[in-house]
DNA sequence: CAAAACTTTCAATAAATATTGAAAGTTCTA
DNA sequence: TAGAACTTTCAATATTTATTGAAAGTTTTG
């Protein structure tokens, strides 16, 4: 006989909760806003700021600044519930609108900043003729690429879900 | 008159290692490694151990180790050069091949593993019939969605330069 | 095979980053 | 407009992550 394993509610919900959590930390993103988002994601109905300290058990602090951070990037919102006085959140549960609405973001925060750096450290002048020549090479390089993808990541984020399933298509 | 400030070369080197650094880090790539990485671009030679902690201050301990993470990466090699005892290492130079390797390694490291949570969870058993609904949705969405990045990502890194300008093209 | 040349390891330490919680600030209501 | 309800701030603290450096390990050479 053989039996698969059926994960209940609660441990596959800290189980999801904590791999969206350690995702979001190896790509550079704090571990309790991406926990929060997770927690955010899988909620039916929009969460209080208290309803998240204690299922995340984290501090009003930290709740807060996560849930500003998370407003700032474009992906969760406000949402006011009828008589209450306190602030509820919510996300949006489109993850195609999730992806598009993250590149746009780190495009701006780091895509964009590197561009600029490699433009301006291009213009190096010195006397040793070999390391200028290999240094212009190489930032010269990296920021044709860069540019490459910093349109391709514009035309992401501008386009879309039919674009992508389009484009995949013809992979 | 309208003077456009032209770099000298220690300057806009640091510039740009710092600015790599900064980079990976925002991205989750130890800021060390990346730095070792961005010196090694702009070399000319192989460098030694040495020449790396001298540069970068750093210690050989963190150099060895920083090094070796590059290896593992497989965007750093070692290069014997004839007549010395000691090690040699130098990066490819080639920005597309280099894109490439950096995809193939995190879609190992981060994608595989997501994709594999994201199907264990998705077999979630529970009585409350909406917030089961709600996960399976989500669960799934996100599941579909990454396995198409994954492929495309796959793609990528089988492709040619060719393949993708290409593809710049048509967007 | 001894010792010099070089590399690796890892416990201790430092640095960076995230989190807390209480106080200050703001908004709402009676 | 006082005070209750709620939100924000931020210095202190905890946690995580990176780095050091000296000792142990390995390889080479004469």
């Amino acid at each position: 006989m053989n039996y698969i394993y059926h994960m209940n509610y609660p441990e596959a919900k800290d189980k999801f909760i904590q791999a969206w959590g350690n995702l979001g930390s190896s790509w550079g993103i704090n571990r309790s806003m991406a926990q929060i988002h997770a927690l955010l994601l899988l909620a039916t109905e929009p969460l209080s700021t208290e309803e998240i300290m204690d299922e995340l058990k984290m501090s009003r602090g930290n709740v807060n600044m996560n849930i500003r951070a998370l407003i700032d990037w474009g992906i969760v919102f406000k949402q006011h519930v009828p008589g209450e006085r306190k602030d509820f959140f919510a996300t949006g549960k489109d993850i195609w609108q999730l992806a598009r609405q993250v590149s746009r973001e780190r495009r701006r925060r780091e895509i964009e900043p590197i561009l600029t750096v490699l433009e301006e450290v291009h213009r190096v002048e010195g006397t040793n003729k070999e390391e200028i020549a290999e240094f212009r090479k190489v930032t010269g390089d990296l920021f044709d690429f860069s540019t490459k993808v910093d349109g391709m990541i514009d035309k992401f984020t501008k386009s879309d879900q039919g674009w992508f399933y389009k484009l995949l298509m013809k992979l």
